[in-house]
DNA sequence: CTGGGGATGGGGCCC
DNA sequence: AGGGCCCCATCCCCA
């Protein structure tokens, strides 16, 4: 009919003047509001809310983010949180507040206001194509958007790192230099570049690229930013005051949770750059230039998306992860193992790193920092293996390979330990003496009917006992979205999330410190009461927490003929025996004894084994009335409580001593022993 | 300088 | 999923 085709014309003309900007108002006013939001960003200790409609519409990466998540983790070395808010405002309002200003507003401390060079750079890395325009004309009108490499303008400011650029970073400016104009302060915390040790650290930071300084480039080239300090507190809404964010992770329903920047998808986008970690910048920062791209994230899908973000810079793949427990060394905290740099294998001399405490970089030696210009022109990078490839297509052929690769190392893996536990050999990690859980008819058996066709670990259970067989997987499940350590339970990744958005919950009331754990607070609060619970059965000691106990135990053990029983349990030295410090007085069965009751009385610690404990002690009082006894009754003390379960690795050394003893092939041993 | 204890952080793993 | 505990490592202090 005439009357709609009227309509229609109407409609395509109709244009509510101003509606866009009463609709960007209105979200904004209910962002600040909260009403709606459906998303909450952490940029370091501060929490933004927002709506993901509008983040995915104004920014790419933030996009590829709030698909998955409804908690983002943004990298405070690319984005404070004073810069996120001028951001925020941005995506809002499509207005760019003042730095200076919206620090004044934001009462940030003086000299610490982002400065515009700043909100480019997160701009650049969010993918906020408008706001970089906005900055870059802003910049540029002031005179102050400058080439880094081409002209200096530096003017003192950041030194190249190691040395001039060259190929692709020569070829593309970067903004760091505006920093040394006057009315773009640098940004926090260090006004000048510092010297020493510090300088190093402070040269690395690294801005993103002018997104328009190479043809087709992405605007995300991401620098390997090394850990910057902290910016000072910002009152914004601090995690520890606000309310528990959602877990970022139970929100991602299994997703990877972000990846790094992709690249446009309309052209080659720039790789993102690993550089080696330098000493002393700590293990948090270490980290992060571990997560920047988190590459095994993507690889972990084994799906279409995997190993490559959908139109951007190859990933890569993490490398093949090790396992756990077996293959920690001294470092610190054992952290980071699952990915040796071999640069720091063969101690490079420009990486004096100590051991641990920083991050074992991918093995790529051309990813070392100081050498971008190695790749040539292969410019698509796989991460763990360091290969340079001329084209995205190349690149993610390769890393199909390493998907198949792993697969196939999987496979060959569990085969292996199969073929090891039908042979007897036990597995290839753990301790030996996990088998004995497996003994047929044993108490264990009883108690715990689900065993593990991999190592002979036994669980009450089936559900622990498919959370014990992920131990066993190459591929860890649950990578960490910051660093990307990977893990093999959700809990202890999203606890050890914790530690990288400074979550902590738990408050001592007497001091106000904090922990991440509540067992921690626990711990802490006896430090307050003065309670010592755990005592030396050797020297009566006492101690307010149990593993300075054990420490304490493993001290008694050193001395002399205490080693071989002081595996016992892994509590102490052979009772009869003294110690270093003489001060091992109990007589060769009330020893024995001692050790049941400390085996009973860590049973008993565990809540679920107090029966068992209970039983334990029933069955050894008598080793006070009898030495034979109580000698013949070593090796069943010792397979009892590895069978229980009780600290597996010890129980592997209980095992071995306690049949040392009690089968006595070594007669010298026995004598020595008895006490008759 | 060294060793021991106190205290803390982080990961593994079981319940 | 969260709690709890074990283990390792580390730092600091003190004798």
């Amino acid at each position: 009919p005439a009357g709609d085709c009227a309509g229609q014309t109407m409609l395509d003309t109709m244009e509510a003047p101003g509606h866009s900007r009463q609709l960007l108002l209105q979200l904004n006013n209910q962002r600040t509001k909260g009403f709606l939001c459906d998303v909450i960003i952490v940029v370091q200790n501060a929490l933004f809310r927002a709506h993901k409609n509008v983040l995915a519409a104004s920014s790419a990466y933030l996009k590829s983010l709030v698909v998955h998540d409804n908690l983002l983790n943004l990298d405070h070395d690319m984005v404070s949180p004073a810069v996120f808010r001028l951001v925020l405002d941005f995506i809002y309002t499509g207005r760019l507040t003042d730095g200076a200003e919206a620090a004044a507003a934001a009462a940030v401390a003086p000299g610490t206001e982002p400065s515009l060079g700043a909100v480019l750079a997160a701009a650049s890395y969010l993918q906020i194509p408008d706001l970089v325009a906005l900055c870059k004309k802003r910049l540029k009108r002031h005179g102050k958007y400058c080439h880094l490499r081409g002209g200096g303008g530096g003017g003192g400011g950041y030194a190249p790192y190691g040395r001039p650029g060259r190929g692709l970073r020569a070829a593309t400016p970067v903004i760091q230099a505006c920093y040394s104009s006057p009315a773009g302060p640098p940004p926090p915390p260090a006004a000048e570049p510092p010297s020493g040790p510090e300088a190093a650290a402070f040269d690395r930071r690294e801005l993103p690229r002018d997104p328009d300084s190479l043809p087709g480039a992405g605007p995300l080239y991401k620098g390997a930013t090394l850990a910057l300090p902290p910016l000072p507190p910002l009152p914004f809404q601090k995690l520890e005051e606000a309310a528990p964010p959602p877990d970022p992770f139970r929100s991602s329903s299994g997703s990877p949770g972000p990846e790094p920047p992709p690249g446009r998808p309309d052209g080659p986008s720039l790789l993102y750059r690993w550089m080696k970690h330098e000493p002393g910048l700590g293990s948090y920062g270490d980290e992060l230039v571990r997560g920047r791209g988190s590459p095994g994230e993507r690889c972990e899908d084994r799906g279409g998306d995997a190993a490559v973000s959908p139109g951007g810079p190859p990933l890569g793949l993490a490398p093949p992860p090790r396992y756990p427990g077996s293959l920690d060394g001294p470092g610190a905290g054992g952290d980071g193992d699952d990915y040796k740099s071999s640069s720091e294998e063969t101690g490079s001399s420009e990486d004096p790193s100590p051991p641990g405490g920083h991050l074992e970089g991918y093995p790529c030696p051309h990813l070392a920092y100081g050498e971008p210009e190695s790749f040539g022109d292969n410019l698509y990078v796989c991460i763990p293996c360091g290969k340079g490839f001329p084209s995205s297509e190349q690149l993610n052929a390769h890393v199909e390979a390493h998907v198949e690769e792993e697969e196939a190392l999987y496979g060959r893996a569990e085969a292996a330990e199969v073929a090891a536990g039908a042979a007897g050999l036990g597995p290839p990690f753990g301790g030996s003496g996990d088998k004995v859980a497996g003994t047929p008819g044993g108490l264990g058996e009883l108690l715990r009917p689900y065993r593990c066709a991999s190592c002979d670990k036994s669980y009450k259970d089936p559900a622990t006992l498919r959370q014990h067989e992920k131990t066993h997987w190459l591929t860890r499940p649950y990578p960490c979205t910051i660093c990307g350590k990977k893990f093999t339970q959700r809990g202890t990744m999203t606890r050890h999330m914790r530690s990288h958005l400074g979550l902590k919950p738990f408050a001592c009331d007497a001091c106000g410190m904090r922990f991440t754990r509540q067992y921690r607070l626990t711990e802490h609060m006896r430090i307050h009461s003065g309670e010592k619970p755990y005592e030396c059965q050797v020297c009566g000691g006492k101690f307010a927490q149990q593993r300075n106990l054990i420490s304490h135990m493993k001290m008694h053990a050193v001395g002399g003929a205490a080693g071989a029983a002081g595996a016992l349990a892994g509590l102490g030295g052979l009772p009869g025996v003294p110690g270093p410090d003489g001060k091992g007085k109990l007589d060769f069965p009330e020893g024995v004894f001692a050790v049941a009751r400390l085996t009973a009385e860590q049973l008993s610690l565990k809540q679920q084994d107090k029966a068992a404990a209970a039983e334990l002690l029933a069955q050894t009082t008598h080793f006070l009335h009898d030495p034979k006894v109580a000698l013949e009754s070593l090796y069943p003390l010792a397979k009892f409580t590895a069978e229980l379960g009780l600290s597996p690795d010890k129980a592997a050394e209980v095992l071995s001593q306690g049949a040392h003893l009690a089968a006595g092939p070594d007669g010298r041993t026995i004598d020595r022993f008895s006490p008759t």
